[in-house]
DNA sequence: CTTTCTGCAAACTCTTTGCACTCGT
DNA sequence: ACGAGTGCAAAGAGTTTGCAGAAAG
């Protein structure tokens, strides 16, 4: 046997799963918590990984801060609000899977592609009108 | 007066500009180190934040690895490959700009915006399928 | 039973910061 | 000479890891 199916493997997956707002490790674990009490830091870290690896689970690098996870699985682009540190899903554009043909003819072997746009979101940007 | 010229600030900006690898912050402090030995990292991270708070520095943040600093500012992509960890520059694809409007139409205030590929670059590609 | 996985805590990497001193202006 | 900037070393955040014991197959 190779992989073991546990507690703690399923419910990481569950959460990252459910969740629809871009969860730092740290939001995971709180969440998992919340169904196995006594799972550690450690092993949400170690369960993400795996997940990533299997392509269950995709990680989304975007600011300074944490690493976030996603099982959105579909292209899609990403929005981050510079102020309220949220991350929304934009529908994928239509132009960049040529981009991607134009790569491979010049060597590249093309696995993964993201594209995040940076500003203030609309609930922000009002927010910041009325003050 | 508010900003002082020192050596230190000078000499972090002409390597990072000099620069065409995206280097890490180490990185930098190293070629800084060429010139102003008694340079601390600590200095070099509080010059490249003040590089990019006045906008002639941008970070490139690709990767489970740190911050990578870019000195060009003209709108352009990246490729990421992930065995060699190089980032290259790619010139910008013409179809972006038309999406940043569609955001703004719904209310996203758009300051900027990235798009990194990730695979394998020509030079690693070419070296996996000749072992 | 065997081997992978877990909890815990310590270690590690990257980045930031407090403080006394230095150096631009 | 005033105060922003510096070097140094210690502290912080985020993530990884070694180990002994728990539990999946």
């Amino acid at each position: 046997m190779r992989e073991r199916q546990t507690r703690q493997l399923d419910a990481t997956y569950a959460v990252v799963h459910a969740a629809h707002d871009h969860p730092t490790a740290e939001h995971v674990h709180e969440r998992v918590q919340q169904r196995l009490k006594r799972i550690s830091l450690g092993t949400v870290y170690r369960n993400l990984q795996k997940l990533v690896a299997q392509g269950r689970v995709r990680v989304v690098r975007i600011g300074p801060r944490s690493a976030r996870f996603d099982a959105m699985l579909e292209p899609h682009e990403h929005f981050m609000c510079e102020i309220c540190d949220e991350i929304t899903d934009l529908s994928s554009a239509v132009a960049v899977p040529i981009r991607r043909t134009s790569l491979r003819r010049r060597g590249y072997n093309v696995t993964g592609q993201t594209t995040t746009f940076f500003g203030t979101c609309p609930r922000c940007a009002r927010a910041t009108r009325s003050n």
